[in-house]
DNA sequence: GGCTGTTTGTAATGGCGACTTACAAACTAG
DNA sequence: CTAGTTTGTAAGTCGCCATTACAAACAGCC
């Protein structure tokens, strides 16, 4: 399990010092005025559990960092000298989140406060493309949204890329395999033009997910988020932090099996539920080849009414059901979330799905509301990916400069 | 998710004080001498990177606390004055492991080093009887437990009591349901005699899986530890923490589907994995009938060579590949452990289930010898319930007396 | 044996960070 | 305008670890 989701503080042993203990109340104290600004200093202290005094300092040196602003409101009516309001800053430190699609290219910046507030997004045939091309491209458009983000007083403290593909806890930045994409073995620091733009990498599933996660303030939740682009994957979230397993390699909801004795898949194995609910196998099933965008395609189909495409999708939801069953009797998760093209498909898919959950998951008590659709659709993985540095940010500001 | 695996320091949220750095630096110093004694104050210092003056004073009071001891050794023969041998007691603070199983009851008194001292077993027929008789027992065999221990010079800081049940997060110290048992919503605080030794409460193969973890000093490990009595249950461990799911449910392995048309299950689906792997199912596949202990049959007749008993066997285990794959194609982790009754029948079992691994899981590498039974048997329940009180002691030494 | 060099454990001092106490500032209520 | 309330900050205290200094306890060497 690597720390991908876990922003949090101080590393699991060794000794604690007073510079932990400064560096943890900073993140309280900027915490909780992300989550309920605007809050005066004694607000905070009465929330933390901080004396006011402590809490003065703490937010001093939050200002000095460039992450806290005391705002010009003057939100009074109650008895007694009012407070002054503090705000996260929505100038200063920001971060951006890039993604390379199989047939885009976006980037994102957003700032501490979480809001997006650069957009980029330019459409690209990026499969079998040179990885290098690519890579220059994508390095291009960060340099553009970075460049409008500076209009708006924002500097970018930490890059993310979001990858459709493998990338292992070990070694970090190797896309291992990209196969949408045509990628083996890629190293995006070898082909990035500014070395000191080199971004973070990360499978873009995960990062939906954590998009997500952080889309409301929902701490120590667990939940499944499955996505799907070609292959079909799940993100694990547990207790609040992104679970990647030990190699990096959990949540391969697409090779779970669903039928002992089913269709042959390409990794070799038998039923595996990518035979059967990938968009290549709906596309199938459906009498339709895959020209275009076959979501899109899919979705208008379905609108339609067309019988072929409802009856492949309600298959790929059973089978999707049946799949899901057995990582909930599992995982025990708060909920599952559809995410990617899924979302788009949910209307059709979520039915079957659900028929199949409440039936298979009887040992505990289970919802079929449990099961929704993201609410990002396919922005989510950008979205996270620049999300993850303003995590990073508000768990250690002592990472920004304190001039 | 709840702390029962979660044995370490400071809570998720809220500041720090310095009374949270002086536990965690306390935690720490033991940990290192449990982990590598025996340690000298500056071998303490150098390996965990405090000063010898700031270990000086935190041995101080570990051995005001009762947990460290200096042992007379004199293991010099270096230059320079010999350091003083630290060593964690093995007098003072123990701690007590109970459990309840469908034939016996046992208990466990550890020491601080984790070693067991007191070991009782007394064999009971408790299905079915009244879970006050049983828990009025279970209790009588603890205090006798206690006061063989206290001959010893150990005392009980904290009993863990192992059910073969569903033991949910909230509320806690319930039974929900303990169907080998024939148990159902019972709290055993409400039977029990004395109210200053009521022990807490947790399902016997995560505390299973736990003692696994505990045999040696995996820090970080993930993995699933599966187990059966009349169901079969899989205990996760996720970075060296017990996973229990959010409601508490977390491993429930027996109902994840191997056969979506297969036979139908008290649970109300279809195909669920035990009714192709359980003890029962493994019994009637065999052909024989439930008298006595199961396993044992089963055993004796695989040793013997019968047939049917190894044909039933190779089926189970296929079965549990089956599944099994699934939850590594899931969680990604490091390895498999087959624990309770399935430990004594690993020899049958393993070969169909690396098959079935190898088969199914592809896409990442998997060796076959990641999967292995426990080396603990059936004494495991006892000993996690008695180490995970030993090892939350070890966590916050400051929940000891001073004096 | 006596001297030197090395390592250990502890005492004294300092620095850092949160807590306590005290107080001026800024507002509402009357 | 006064009394009461709440806020933010300054001064002092306390707890804890780091630094420095030093006595104690050994091996090696003469």
């Amino acid at each position: 399990m690597t720390a991908v989701g876990r922003v949090g503080g101080s590393p699991a042993n060794g000794p604690a010092s007073q510079q932990d203990m400064r560096r943890r109340n900073l993140a309280v104290v900027l915490g909780t005025v992300a989550a309920h600004s605007p809050l005066s200093r004694a607000d905070v202290a009465g929330r933390t559990g901080l004396t006011r005094a402590a809490v003065s300092s703490l937010v001093d040196e939050l200002i000095a960092r460039g992450t806290l602003t005391e705002a010009a409101t003057a939100p009074a009516g109650r008895v007694g000298r009012p407070g002054r309001a503090l705000v996260v800053s929505d100038r200063g430190p920001a971060s951006l989140g890039l993604e390379i699609g199989v047939g885009h290219l976006a980037a994102c910046v957003a700032d501490l406060r979480g809001e997006p507030r650069v957009w980029r997004r330019v459409e690209r045939a990026n499969a079998g493309r040179p990885p290098a091309e690519v890579l220059a491209e994508a390095a291009a458009l960060a340099a553009e949204a970075e460049a409008e983000a500076a209009v708006h007083g924002l500097s970018v403290m930490g890059r993310v890329l979001a990858v459709p593909g493998v990338v292992p806890n070990e070694p970090r930045g190797l896309v291992e395999h990209a196969p949408n994409l045509g990628w083996h073995a890629v190293r995006p620091a070898d082909h990035w033009p500014d070395r000191d733009t080199v971004p973070d990498l990360e499978n873009e599933a995960n990062l939906g997910a954590l998009a997500e996660l952080w889309r409301e303030e929902h701490t120590g939740v667990t939940f499944v988020h499955v996505s799907a682009e070609a292959g079909i994957g799940a993100a694990l979230v547990v207790g609040g932090q992104l679970f990647r397993g030990t190699r990096g390699f959990a949540g391969e909801l697409g090779h779970v099996t669903v039928h002992p004795e089913g269709r042959p898949c390409a990794c070799g194995a038998r039923g595996c539920l990518e035979q059967y609910a990938g968009v290549a196998a709906v596309l199938r099933e459906a009498g339709l080849d895959g020209t275009g965008d076959a979501v899109v395609l899919l979705a208008e189909r379905a609108t339609a009414g067309d019988p072929a495409t409802l009856g492949a999708l309600e298959g790929a939801g059973q089978a999707m059901g049946l799949a899901l069953a057995s990582a909930v009797n599992l995982i025990d998760p708060d909920g599952l979330v559809l995410g990617g093209a899924y979302a788009e498909l949910a209307a059709w898919l979520l039915p079957a799905i659900r028929t199949e959950l409440a039936a298979r998951v009887t040992v505990r008590p289970w919802e079929p509301e449990a099961v929704r659709a993201s609410l990002l659709g396919r922005r989510g993985p950008v979205l996270g990916a620049a999300l993850l540095t303003v995590r990073r940010l508000l768990a250690d500001p002592t990472r920004l400069p304190a001039g």
